[in-house]
DNA sequence: CGGATTTGACCCGCGC
DNA sequence: GCGCGGGTCAAATCCG
């Protein structure tokens, strides 16, 4: 009956051995080895084997554990055979071998017991994650509808008196400094002051609806600068007026609210082969538009995720390198996202809201804006307002990389934090432009007037990266931005990256502590 | 057959 | 008032 354990033994003294200890069953090196070659021919053992593989999902965690047990199984096994074999058996020697069976068993016992434990804790991280997102999303959207009043005049004073620090502050230098201030209200405060921040943008909404005619008045500078399909591509976000003339005539809060939500809008430059950028949310396409200056056809896509979610995405082209999608966001969502979603869409609505707190109406913001810019860019020959942009849009540029190789994005996955400086004078360079600033930038190609500087090229931009960056918060906001449109890009460019979908929880970890860490 | 896409028509604001 | 351009709608078409 057991013709394989007689040819395993070889010495059947050592099968019959009684003295076979517990010692010998723990020696791993010789143990694992008979348990190799005894498990494919012991059912019994197998079968063990398979159970425990069954148990719980993470078999490294486990292996350490399965292995003592079978070790201790497989012994157990051998000796029970061996024992029965040779017609020799005594409650002495089956005493032992029993207790160490229930040890094992109990071991395993536990074992799985931790597993569920750790996967129990994984899920109520990964739903504890999720429901925050969702808070925020709906605190944003809550006090937008109950705090525009209040938070109107209240806006207005501070960017007064923003305004009138950087008037005393005076100067390239000092114009800067409303600047860190910004990223750092959004970013450090928390939620509160995310939703204060666009509370304030609901008036800002409501000033520009009320006097349409301000932005006319306030001067009109041509945009000269050359290659600006993404300028076009914004400015017809921009300039649509039907959106708000739609929403505006049966003005409700609500409507208020959803118009100034969709008002800002976040623009990704990324390279992609790909249609379009993947960001983990259904989009339906509802149209396509000719736009001028740019051979290239703009799509429109709404969100499909819930009936009624208001945001809205236009993917083109760029004209000058086809290989750059610009894929511009508008709105929030009011509905739960999946994780991989989530990525995208708190990063656009903590640039939105970034976008929207620091940019005004009055002729304090525009100076502010002026000043920030000069500050930014210092080397800019002339500063002037322009009515042509009315709409504030953040543009986050991953085309852009001082070392560019072909593993760049591998790289910036790897090291987000690497690329931050760029992207937040991106941010910023595009912030001021949209506040209704015009920068003339000698340039000879639009690739360097959409990034015209280093970070490290000048000191006192340096010195506010460095300090923005050093602020876990907004480094793990960007992070998550980073992260989401290049894992998105990534996933373009390689459709068989099977890790692809590990990249959202790399994104969600830096998205929760921006918004949790406070 | 239902959902997604396409595409021409339409609306609206703006400039001349 | 007219034309232009951006954005949206909705019927027709495609596709799995």
């Amino acid at each position: 009956m057991f013709p394989t354990l007689g040819a395993f033994s070889g010495n059947p003294a050592n099968n019959t051995d009684p003295s076979m200890s517990s010692s010998d069953h723990h020696n791993n090196r010789a143990v694992v080895g008979e348990v190799d070659f005894f498990s494919e021919r012991n059912t019994s053992s197998s079968s063990v084997k398979n159970q425990i593989s069954t148990h719980g999902s993470s078999p490294e965690f486990n292996n350490l554990h399965v292995n003592t047990g079978l070790q201790l199984l497989t012994a157990n096994s051998k000796s029970d055979q061996s024992t029965v074999d040779d017609g020799v058996s005594s409650d002495e020697d089956k005493r032992p071998k029993i207790t160490q069976l229930a040890q094992v068993r109990e071991e395993l016992r536990r074992v799985i017991s931790e597993n569920q434990e750790l996967k129990e804790t994984l899920t109520h991280m990964r739903s504890s994650y999720a429901n925050l997102q969702m808070q925020v999303v709906s605190l944003m959207q809550h006090q937008q509808k109950h705090q525009v009043p209040e938070t109107a005049t209240e806006n207005h004073e501070v960017a007064k008196v923003r305004g009138d620090d950087e008037k005393k502050e005076g100067g390239s230098s000092g114009g800067g400094g409303m600047i860190p201030r910004q990223f750092l209200d959004l970013v450090a405060s928390g939620t509160a002051e995310v939703e204060d921040q666009v509370s304030n943008s609901s008036s800002e909404e409501r000033t520009r609806s009320s006097t349409p005619q301000n932005h006319k008045n306030n001067g009109k500078i041509e945009t000269t600068t050359a290659g600006e399909d993404l300028e076009s591509s914004q400015q017809g976000w921009d300039n649509n007026p039907n959106k708000l003339q739609r929403l505006s005539p049966t003005a409700t809060d609500q409507s208020t609210a959803e118009a100034t939500m969709r008002k800002a809008r976040v623009s990704v430059r990324a390279r992609s082969e790909a249609p379009m950028i993947s960001d983990g949310c259904q989009w339906r396409k509802y149209g396509q538009k000719m736009a001028k200056g740019n051979p290239c056809p703009r799509a429109y896509y709404r969100c499909t995720m819930a009936v009624g979610c208001p945001v809205r995405k236009q993917v083109q082209r760029c004209a000058e390198d086809r290989t750059i999608l610009i894929t511009t966001y508008e709105g929030t969502h009011n509905h739960p996202l999946p994780p991989a979603a989530m990525a995208m869409a708190s990063t656009t609505a903590a640039a939105a809201s970034m976008l929207l707190s620091g940019s005004m109406s009055s002729a304090d913001g525009i100076m502010n804006s002026s000043m920030m810019a000069r500050a930014i860019l210092p080397s800019s020959s002339m500063a002037t307002l322009s009515a042509s942009a009315p709409f504030p849009t953040v543009t986050l540029d991953l085309t852009h990389q001082p070392n560019a190789l072909p593993l760049q994005y591998h790289q910036r996955q790897q090291h987000p934090h690497a690329q931050l400086p760029q992207v937040i004078a991106q941010a910023l360079y595009n912030q001021s432009k949209f506040s209704g600033l015009q920068l003339s930038q000698d340039v000879g190609s639009s690739q360097a007037s959409r990034l015209p500087l280093h970070p490290n090229q000048h000191p006192l931009l340096a010195d506010k990266v460095t300090a923005l960056t050093n602020d876990p918060n907004f480094t793990a906001v960007l992070a998550a931005a980073i992260s989401s449109i290049i894992g998105g890009a990534h996933q373009n460019n390689n459709p068989n990256n099977s890790n692809s979908d590990a990249n959202p929880n790399i994104i969600n970890s830096a998205t929760v502590s921006s918004f949790s860490g406070n």
